[in-house]
DNA sequence: CTAATTGCAAAAGCTTTGCAGCGCA
DNA sequence: TGCGCTGCAAAGCTTTTGCAATTAG
């Protein structure tokens, strides 16, 4: 029940926090703007504001339960937290999103930072470059 | 001289183009945000726009002069095209920048990429993390 | 001289905040 | 019932754009 995940959260279980807890979890590769679930929320019929959406986004974010992205310029992107950690690789031309995880890299990244005198607290990573995808090409001419 | 540099970009040698390029030339460790080669513009006695300085920035990019990072959420940041490619380390504390270059990691981004169907156009890696630096830690404490 | 460039002010995104009313515990 | 939460509208920030005046080549 996501009700108990929100009091574990310290969060009231009010109408627009399990809806936007369920949008997030139903998407399986969620990456969402704040407007993008505002806008489901409103065409799935739930009345409510957009700054309600951010609120709740910080607040799950400051509860662990979200993971907040700066991709490009401009927006932030929101990600349900579950499994394991992963990196993206944002495409450049049509926003398109892939996860992965790489050891090899993982590991560097913390030999780079201790090096540094960095300890990597949220160990995120992202890479940008052009994706030649079928997919993401259909997508990038859908623009 | 500069002005050859900003000719051979295909720009006019106007004033508010060579000091902000002498600006980011004399720093050099220059994260500098649109707002910061602003201030240091008007405290140097120079009668820029902060409009003008996005415009120069921008224009500076698109002809390969700096890169803009999106470090934090909010602004970007610029820093002038010279040597080397390099990847970042951004202290969520302090905002201290560090500049690294991991060959292994430069590698594996480039497999990973491939393996997803990605060419990987500008290259971009950033890492955040907490800076246990003496100096940054000195920083922090400043703001 | 002509086209490019600038400064100002206004506008455009994304995100946050103030406040009165509504709803969960 | 009481405090937390919501929605709306207004404000805040960074960045972009329109336009008349200015300047480089």
């Amino acid at each position: 029940m996501d009700k108990h995940e929100l009091r574990r959260a310290g969060l009231k279980a009010t109408l627009p926090r399990l809806r936007i807890l369920q949008l997030l979890e139903e998407r399986a590769v969620s990456h969402m703007s704040a407007e993008d679930v505002y806008r489901a929320l409103l065409e799935a019929g739930e009345d409510v504001g957009l700054a309600t959406v951010y609120r709740v986004l910080t607040q799950f974010e400051a509860a662990g339960l979200v993971s907040r992205h700066h991709f490009e310029g401009g927006h932030s992107v929101f990600e349900l937290n579950q499994g394991e950690h992963h990196d993206h690789i944002v495409c450049s031309e049509c926003g398109h999103i892939v996860e992965f995880i790489d050891p090899i890299i993982e590991e560097r990244q913390n030999r780079v930072a201790e090096a540094h005198g960095f300890r990597l607290a949220d160990h995120a990573l992202v890479l940008h470059g052009i994706c030649t995808d079928t997919k993401c090409e259909r997508r990038a001419r859908g623009r």
